[in-house]
DNA sequence: AGCACGCCGACT
DNA sequence: GTCGGCGTGCTC
């Protein structure tokens, strides 16, 4: 008797560990670790993932799994310890670990239907009789809408009704009809005298087969190719000449789609020198983390493409990271230019379907290399050979809610496992990842030169304070004026980046100050021109822009900050020539809207790209010529230790954009804190400075990479229960932590409510504490009972990347 | 998380 | 006396 350890799909404290079913006779040569199945739980139905497979169980009353969902696992026995790790590490429920592994479509859906089971349907009440004329099912959802759960639930007491609990996928296998000839050729032509001579459509179909030499072909091909209807092919499916086959077939996102095969480019002497290394590793199958410091434009791309290279010619698998792909389709031109059909990709613009599709390549083993964002950490593959993260400083590979794992850790532990190399790349690496290689953990691989061997574009620090006394109260400093239309005369593009983040338009009364908050987060409400609205980004709540001040009835009332439709506006006025493409989230949201403004972009149909974040990765225009940056310092006043750091990580970036082939490029950096290191450093693309002057600082206050951060949010609609509760945790961690470890809080977070909720937090600073983990778990357990009672909530993140 | 069970107040 | 509220505890 074979017995299976299953994890099954209810995320809770109590659920989360292995719950034993029998496997019934007929399974029990197709079942193995790492399958889904359905089994029974309670008195319902739900998805579950076998652990484990064993001869023996502690538990008397066992019941059977009721389904296989997979005929092959779907998650192999490295991805289950994975799983393991990951809950450990992260203090994540199992199941959603694994669900975290698996694309969205995999997930099980559930519903409940009602069946008819009485003798009389007359016995039923008049306003449930109606759904049970003519069929024996009806959903529960439709019968809600007439009928009180209590009036169903008698009837189910008394014998008329039962509830069936159906477990459903949500996307499935999109498949085709295909007909094949059962028999051989002669044998079809033999068949062809025994077909009456009056189904012509039907000779027509046998003829085409044997004329064509087919052995199978589309139904839908078939049909049209020969007129027939399906009927006749259904006459000749029953006579067992022909045969019908369900076949799976891939939604491509990339069909239709040429890509240029590229050939290996030849490295310089620098990429020489890095890639040597790594191909050891791969060579002799050596785990090593290496940290490839290279600036923008070095070639790091080539040397990864060389690299996986060799793994696939050595018959292993790799894994390329990205942060959004979507943001990158060069990137994704790249890959598919040089490995062509060996390559999957996964990334966020995909449907659903799509990247079901893609990763069913991989667990068919179909390709050997996918390139994706975050979530491809987890491809399904046996024999990993390499993982790359390209730009690894990127805050996207964080996953923001839970499991909230680092895709970096995730590849460190995978690299461990398949005793291959793991390749982080960037021009501005996070402090922790540079400080790891200071430190020998890691091996740092660099690149100082760029490949074409052009300078890095110069970078102008304009001083708008200064513009401001000198008269000029635009968002354009004189000097970004007069480059723009310069470039503008030139025929050469230029790119603006406004940085947005932490620092959105809202609305405030100049005679009073008030300014315009949501009323269920502490937060200022941001103005949207579209509509004219005023929209929590939070919660979601709108209300129309007032004429006059709430609270003072003054008419001074005056948005603050600014959108990229803003400067679209005032660029439209100051330069109404110029041809603008505006990139933010209101203009990409669609899907492939990306890429397409980009493309035209790409080619040449406008001059000027305007647009936040998004545009400051990743693109490759030879025509661009200026990079500006409206407001470089928006980002370093937000409660982020991370701040410097980060403002660095993206002026280095987006400066990057400009000059990259034959014309040379230029870079107006635009702000209020001049001075600011962080600005002053980037401009002079001196990362080693601001390592070292940002290590100092990380030390003298304690933060990473000297000191590792845990931070706990708590969170109830009561701001008492919410002080109260963090005090209570605060308190017992200061009483069971290590000596060195220090407690912050508890504090109001940086955002105070959000959807009328309280948030009040803590911080956990230690080097190391080897029972932090289980100390934090505990606290989750002491309340768990009020999480899902009472409205508490408690979240844990472990290296958090943002303190919101 | 769901769902049943079980124990109390307010109604036919 | 029952209906219907929510606290409690279990799910192989």
């Amino acid at each position: 008797m074979k017995y299976a350890s299953v994890i099954v799909d209810v995320q809770a404290m109590q659920t989360d560990r292995a719950f034993d079913y029998k496997v019934p006779e007929e399974w029990q040569q197709l079942v193995s670790p790492g399958m889904r199945v359905i089994v029974p739980f309670g008195p319902r139905k739900v998805q579950g993932f076998i652990v484990e497979l064993k001869n023996q169980t502690d538990y008397e009353k066992l019941k059977s799994i009721s389904d296989l969902v997979d005929l092959t696992p779907c998650l192999t026995t490295e991805l289950i310890e994975l799983g393991q790790w990951l809950t450990e590490k992260t203090l994540c429920f199992k199941v959603s670990a694994f669900q975290a592994m698996l694309p969205a479509a995999m997930k099980a859906k559930y519903e409940k239907v009602i069946r008819f089971i009485g003798d009389e349907l007359e016995a039923l009440p008049f306003t449930i009789r109606p759904f049970f004329e003519g069929k024996i099912e009806v959903d529960l959802k439709d019968i809600e809408q007439v009928a009180s759960f209590r009036e169903i639930h008698k009837e189910i007491e008394c014998g008329n009704l039962e509830v069936i609990y159906k477990v459903k996928q949500k996307t499935n296998k999109k498949t085709v009809k295909v007909i094949k000839a059962s028999e051989t050729f002669s044998a079809l032509s033999e068949h062809l005298s025994a077909i009456p001579a009056n189904a012509k459509k039907q000779h027509d179909i046998i003829h085409y087969f044997i004329t064509n030499r087919l052995n199978e072909i589309p139904l839908q091909l078939l049909l049209s190719e020969t007129k027939a209807s399906d009927t006749t092919v259904k006459a000749l499916i029953s006579k067992g000449i022909l045969q019908e086959e369900n076949r799976e077939i891939y939604r491509d996102p990339y069909e239709n789609r040429e890509f240029e095969k590229t050939n290996p480019l030849p490295l310089n002497e620098e990429q020489q020198q890095a890639i040597g290394p790594i191909i050891h590793a791969i060579d002799k199958k050596l785990h090593e983390v290496f940290l490839m410091y290279g600036v923008t434009g070095s070639g790091k791309t080539e040397v990864y493409l060389q690299s996986i290279d060799k793994v696939l010619k050595e018959g292993r698998e790799a894994i390329v990271l990205v942060p959004e792909i979507s943001l990158t389709p060069q990137m994704v031109h790249r890959f598919k230019g040089r490995f062509g059909s060996k390559v999957a990709v996964l990334h966020s613009g995909l449907s659903t379907g799509e990247k079901y599709d893609e990763w069913r390549k991989i667990q068919r083993k179909e390709v050997q290399l996918v390139v994706g964002a975050r979530s491809a950490i987890f491809a399904p593959f046996e024999k990993l050979g390499m993982i790359i993260i390209d730009e690894e400083h990127e805050s996207s590979y964080k996953q923001e809610e839970n499991p909230r794992y680092h895709a970096r850790d995730v590849a460190i532990y995978r690299g461990k496992q398949h005793n291959c190399p793991v390749v982080l790349g960037s021009a501005t690496p996070t402090l922790e990842s540079f400080a790891r290689s200071q430190k020998g953990v890691y091996k740092l691989l660099t690149l100082k030169e760029r490949v074409n061997k052009r300078n890095m574009p110069s970078v102008e620090i304009v001083d708008m304070r200064e513009e401001l006394r000198n008269g000029n109260r635009s968002m354009f400093s004189a000097s970004l004026m007069d480059k723009m239309t310069d470039r503008l005369n030139k025929h050469e593009q230029t790119v603006l980046l406004l940085n947005k983040r932490g620092y959105s338009s809202f609305v405030m009364c100049r005679d009073c100050g008030y300014v315009n908050g949501c009323p269920h987060c502490d937060i200022s409400l941001t103005y949207h021109l579209r509509g004219q609205q005023l929209k929590c980004h939070y919660c979601g709540y709108e209300e129309p822009l007032p004429n006059t001040c709430p609270e003072c009835e003054s008419e001074h009332i005056r948005y603050f900050g600014t959108g990229t439709q803003k400067v679209e506006e005032e660029l439209v006025k100051i330069l109404p020539e110029a041809r603008i493409i505006r990139m933010d989230v209101d203009t990409t949201n669609r899907k492939g809207a990306h890429e397409k403004l980009l493309t035209k972009f790409g080619q040449k149909q406008a001059d000027i790209l305007l647009g936040t974040q998004m545009i400051a990765k990743g693109l490759d225009f030879p025509d661009v010529t200026l990079v500006g940056v409206l407001t470089a310092d928006t980002m370093l006043n937000l409660p982020d230790f991370r701040a410097s750091e980060k403002t660095f990580q993206l002026l280095t970036q987006v400066s990057g954009r400009a000059g990259r082939h034959e014309l040379p490029g230029e870079v107006v950096i635009q702000t209020y804190t001049p001075e600011h290191y962080s600005i002053q450093l980037s401009s002079q693309y001196d990362y080693d400075s601001l390592f070292r002057h940002e290590m100092q600082l990380r030390k003298t206050h304690a933060y990473p990479p000297y000191y590792f951060i845990a931070l706990v949010t708590v969170s109830h609609p009561d701001i008492m229960k919410v002080v109260s509760v963090t005090e209570t945790i605060v308190q017992y961690l200061r009483r069971n932590v290590a000596n060195d470890t220090r407690i912050l809080g508890p504090v109001a977070s940086p955002i105070p409510r959000i959807k009328d909720r309280y948030r009040y937090q803590c911080m956990v600073k230690y080097k190391r504490d080897n029972d932090l983990h289980i100390t934090l778990r505990k606290i989750l357990e002491h309340f768990q009972q009020e999480m899902t009672t009472n409205q508490l909530m408690i979240s844990v993140d472990l290296n958090p990347n943002t303190m919101m």
